[in-house]
DNA sequence: GCCGTTTTCGGCCCGACTGTTTTCAGTCG
């Protein structure tokens, strides 16, 4: 039982209890005890081994009992109680933009609708808007909502996806059956969000592996067996896919399985499988196609098999180049770190500098910054930083862009301030020219380094706000204003696509980590990927930057 | 249900927008 998966029944436990209309602040422990347990840095099993659990912020005895349970059973009574009170169903429409646990309750005592396809009837029949409190928007908010969760499917973001396939191939790669392993398939070229994990894996001995996989404990169901592939599920959602080869013929079929369809279809033309055997690597496999070796990420027919030919492929950035983070939140605001130990976890990752870049002032939930504190909090750093001399503590602050284009904070403030990120946190849906021009008008000032997470978009939950993306870049251009990838999973944001027209344009990329905990700012590494989906290499990163050069 | 450098009981981040109302509850960030 691993903490995301305790973590996910404590929160559900709080979606349950909501609907049900629960105490409040019974209902906020148990989110906060979910938090707490997600973003532990040690495996909880062993926290409760040592008899630790109650050291864990927000859990006292009631919450140590239940994740004890879960532990040793895999669910608690409790839990299990709750299930059966709230059907499943009512936990689906909360992802419905606009439709909250209240709505729900309300909507689920009057028609006992349990599905969201139940629910979308009941809207299509105008039934909702009979509901007393309920009308004729909400009816349509729905149907919208549930038209968008059916469109996307069941995507997985890469954040979920990469580290169980990584997990999973470690186990592979343990084994004395498989000669060689490797993740493939669109987890392999880092696509945003995967429909499944595939995995490539050489061998003699393929049903001895099939007993193999069966036993790598999270697989949770293998449902179809042939004897060159296992397909099956990883934990309650994940499907996955092991692909087993002949050791001659590894190489080849890496390039083949990884994709994309599109690219492995033109540069396979008029080739035969026989002409790759015996590859000892994929640069062979690509030597052989008579191009140069071209990285996963950049997979996907956009150019790439064009520059591979004539040898003008982009020196891709590396997680090696990242120099530092430049959106960093601390305990100040809505992160849970003090700033030394957040600069203390970004030196031990080997860079040279962190942005302490905090909320301002217009977003209370965050606990954003007034400007008093934010010049508390600059005489803090300040004091920090005459401690080392080899790591640098930046003073920043993530801006909120408010509704009119001004920002949170007055110029002469920012002007004080090491580094800047403007950010839009409210009024999503203005018309797509007033928000254009919103972003714009944060672009033009001199005091803003970047535009953080550009877009907007949460993925699989949000769509980003509609505005007029080559029109901001021209300005950024223009004014010298950088633009941030968002490594964020649910984010990466800008998307690889606007990373490659702002290179175009000749805007430099932050790639940010908008680390909330120190353990996030392994985040980077998901900005990293996607900057190399967008061709970007280390002299298009604002943060491949020295320190020196940086100031 | 958690927490405590005045508390073992009585507190527990907040402000704005939206859609429903006709003064406010629900949702969001």
């Amino acid at each position: 039982m691993k903490n995301r998966e305790v973590a996910a029944i404590l929160a559900r436990t709080a979606d349950m209890l909501q609907i049900k209309g629960d105490n409040p602040y019974k209902i906020r422990a148990y989110r906060k005890a979910a938090e707490s347990v997600y973003h532990l840095d040690e495996d909880i099993a062993i926290l409760y081994e040592k008899g630790r659990l109650k050291n864990i912020p927000g859990i006292g005895d009631a919450v140590e009992a239940k994740i004890e349970e879960i532990l040793k059973t895999g669910s608690c009574a409790y839990y299990d109680r709750l299930i059966r009170e709230v059907p499943a169903g009512l936990l689906d429409m909360l992802a419905i933009p606009g439709l909250g646990h209240k709505s729900v309750k309300l909507i689920y005592d009057n028609l006992k609708t349990e599905t969201l396809d139940e629910l979308g009837e009941a809207c299509k029949e105008g039934k909702i808007r009979n509901i007393p409190g309920l009308g004729v928007r909400t009816e349509e908010n729905i149907i919208k909502g549930i038209e968008e969760i059916k469109q996307r499917g069941k995507k997985i973001n890469l954040g979920i996806a990469l580290p169980l396939a990584r997990e999973l191939l470690d186990y592979l790669q343990k084994s004395p059956l498989i000669e060689t392993a490797s993740v493939t398939g669109s987890v392999r070229r880092g696509k945003a969000q995967v429909s499944d994990i595939d995995l490539l894996l050489a061998s003699n001995t393929p049903k001895a592996v099939h007993e193999y996989i069966k036993a790598f404990p999270a697989v949770s169901r293998t449902d179809y067996i042939e004897p060159d592939l296992v397909k099956g599920q990883l934990g309650r959602e994940i499907a996955f896919e092991a692909i087993i080869v002949p050791p001659p013929d590894f190489y080849h079929s890496l390039v083949w399985t990884t994709g994309s369809k599109e690219h492995r279809k033109r540069i396979f033309a008029g080739f035969d499988r026989r002409d790759f055997e015996g590859s000892d690597s994929e640069a062979e496999v690509y030597y052989r196609l008579g191009m140069d070796f071209i990285a996963p990420e950049l997979r996907e027919n956009a150019g790439e098999i064009e520059a591979a030919i004539d040898g003008s492929l982009p020196k891709l950035v590396n997680a090696a180049d990242i120099k530092g983070d430049l959106h960093v939140h601390s305990n100040w605001s809505d992160g849970s770190e003090r700033i030394q130990d957040l600069a203390a976890a970004a030196r031990s990752r080997g860079y040279q500098y962190i942005a302490i870049t905090d909320h301002s002032r217009s977003l209370p939930i965050s606990g954003g910054l007034t400007e008093e504190r934010l010049q508390a909090q600059g005489k803090v750093i300040d004091a920090l930083n005459n401690e080392t001399d080899d790591f640098h503590i930046l003073k920043g602050s993530e801006v909120d862009i408010l509704k009119t284009g001004e920002l949170d904070f007055s110029d002469p403030v920012l002007k004080d301030l090491d580094i800047v990120i403007a950010s839009v946190h409210s009024h999503f849906k203005l018309e797509p020219r007033q928000q254009t021009e919103r972003i714009i008008e944060a672009a033009k000032n001199e005091n803003v380094d970047i535009i953080g997470h550009l877009t907007g978009r949460l993925l699989s939950r949000r769509s980003g706000y509609e505005i007029a993306v080559e029109e901001i870049i021209e300005v950024c251009a223009r004014c010298n204003t950088a633009l941030e990838i968002n490594s964020h999973p649910d984010r990466l944001d800008i998307d690889e696509n606007i990373a490659r027209t702002a290179k175009e344009h000749g805007v430099k990329v932050a790639i940010n980590s908008d680390a909330h905990h120190k353990k996030e700012l392994d985040f980077i590494n998901y900005g990293v990927i996607t900057a190399r989906r967008g061709w970007l290499e280390a002299k298009d990163i604002l943060n491949a930057l020295n320190r020196d050069e940086l100031r």
